[in-house]
DNA sequence: CCACATGATTGGGA
DNA sequence: TCCCAATCATGTGG
């Protein structure tokens, strides 16, 4: 393609001799002018004799140029051997000086100003929650069970799940590990990346300016790419995570009913507070600690409980006069209740909580509701809406809203 | 499998 | 923030 008519091939003494740097004035480092201005006649020095004005010194550079820009085009042996002989060329410190020139005038020595990249707080965030999750820092094994811990004393799971937790644990690590070799992987492939790109920009340093300043540079640019794609990998690593998480430890996935006893103490304290089914913030967790189960559970609980007590009181009746019996029980036979008072501010527990029940509660049958439990429940939390009575067809109590 | 029970969630209101 | 009401999703008994 290219046709010099000179051999490129330079040889040192010649290179060194011809257009060293204190030879011609215009090409030096510290003195650069631009490469056209360079015509002066009696600056041809010895290599270039034979060669009379700066026009040919001008078709010589050229020649270099297009050599280097379709240095890309040719085989690798090829270009390494042209290479070589570029990098011997007689002309090559003068290439040196003037891209020295170029680039101080443009100013790209300065353009590395900013150069603190602030922390992604998208990068952040999962690293975070990696670390959190057990997945991201030292092998501890700590973060999959605490998160399971945390997951099952709040759901007040019986000890049976443990079988999920084995499992949850072993997909966990299995996640973990994955992780850590995809990202072991990026790591490796970008600290060679990083030596290949510095060992080419030191070779290159040979022919034109590189400054360390700008190794450097290189090397945070390629860290930022590299980093983008490892926040890649720990975004879907978050999403693996969450999905593991919501399937083995979501509890609307793994509701549990309450043990017995635990649904006991919240009926017995809902039945005995009828009037005012709403237990205070040291009620709740009272019963949640009773109950072993948590305080939303309690809350929960306390709302379900009334709503559908509420829309089906016949249905609850049988219940209601259960209960109501075992408190009345509790109460003759000890004179002081074995559980807490209530906090509603109704005084005594006992004394009311056996009032409300036994208010309502004539007979044992359940099945004719003859009592109006909406007579005694003085609080008006239930009076609103009876009108739907579709939902309660064997129960009249149609009139509790008075 | 079906119907019902039940704990949890959600959206709106006060 | 609490509660209500509706709804979801799972548990359970037949």
């Amino acid at each position: 393609m290219l046709q010099p008519q000179q051999p490129i091939t330079g040889n040192g003494p010649s290179a060194s001799r011809g257009l060293g740097l204190n030879v011609h004035p215009g090409m030096h480092p510290l003195n650069p002018v631009h490469p056209h201005s360079q015509h002066r006649p009696d600056g041809i020095p010895a290599g270039l004799e034979g060669i009379e004005n700066g026009h040919d010194n001008r078709r010589d550079i050229k020649d270099i140029l297009q050599q280097i820009m379709t240095i890309t085009d040719q085989s690798l042996d090829e270009a390494q051997a042209k290479k070589h002989a570029l990098n011997c060329h007689r002309m090559k410190p003068a290439l040196f000086s003037v891209l020295c020139e170029i680039k101080e005038k443009t100013g790209l020595y300065m353009r590395n100003a900013q150069e603190e990249e602030p922390p992604d707080p998208q990068l952040v965030r999962l690293d975070n929650m990696l670390l959190a999750e057990g997945v991201a820092g030292p092998e501890k094994g700590g973060g999959a069970a605490a998160a399971v811990s945390a997951a099952t004393s709040s759901g007040g799971m019986s000890p049976d799940s443990s079988l999920g937790h084995s499992d949850y644990k072993s997909k966990l690590s299995q996640i973990r590990n994955i992780y850590h070799t995809e990202l072991e992987k990026y790591e490796q492939a970008c600290s060679e990346f990083t030596t290949h790109v510095m060992n080419l920009l030191r070779e290159q340093s040979r022919t034109r300016p590189v400054s360390p300043r700008e190794i450097e540079r290189m090397v945070a640019i390629i860290h930022r790419k590299f980093s983008s794609i490892q926040s890649q990998l720990k975004q879907s690593t978050c999403e693996a995570v969450m999905i593991l998480r919501s399937r083995f430890l979501d509890a609307r996935r793994k509701r549990r009913n309450f043990s017995k006893q635990a649904t006991e103490g919240l009926n017995e304290y809902f039945y005995s507070h009828l009037s005012n089914p709403y237990p205070s913030e040291e009620a709740k967790e009272e019963l949640a600690k009773q109950c072993s189960i948590t305080m939303s559970q309690v809350s929960n609980w306390f709302g379900n409980k009334r709503i559908r007590y509420k829309r089906n009181i016949g249905k609850f009746q049988e219940e209601a006069n259960l209960y109501a019996m075992k408190t009345a029980l509790g109460a003759t036979q000890s004179e002081e209740s074995p559980h807490t008072p209530n906090s509603t501010g109704s005084g005594s527990f006992s004394l009311s909580g056996s009032a409300d029940c036994f208010l309502g509660v004539p007979p044992m049958n359940g099945e004719q509701p003859p009592y109006h439990m909406g007579a005694q429940t003085n609080g008006n939390w239930q009076e609103q809406n009876t009108p739907p009575s579709a939902t309660s067809p064997g129960s009249d109590h149609s009139d509790n809203s008075d």
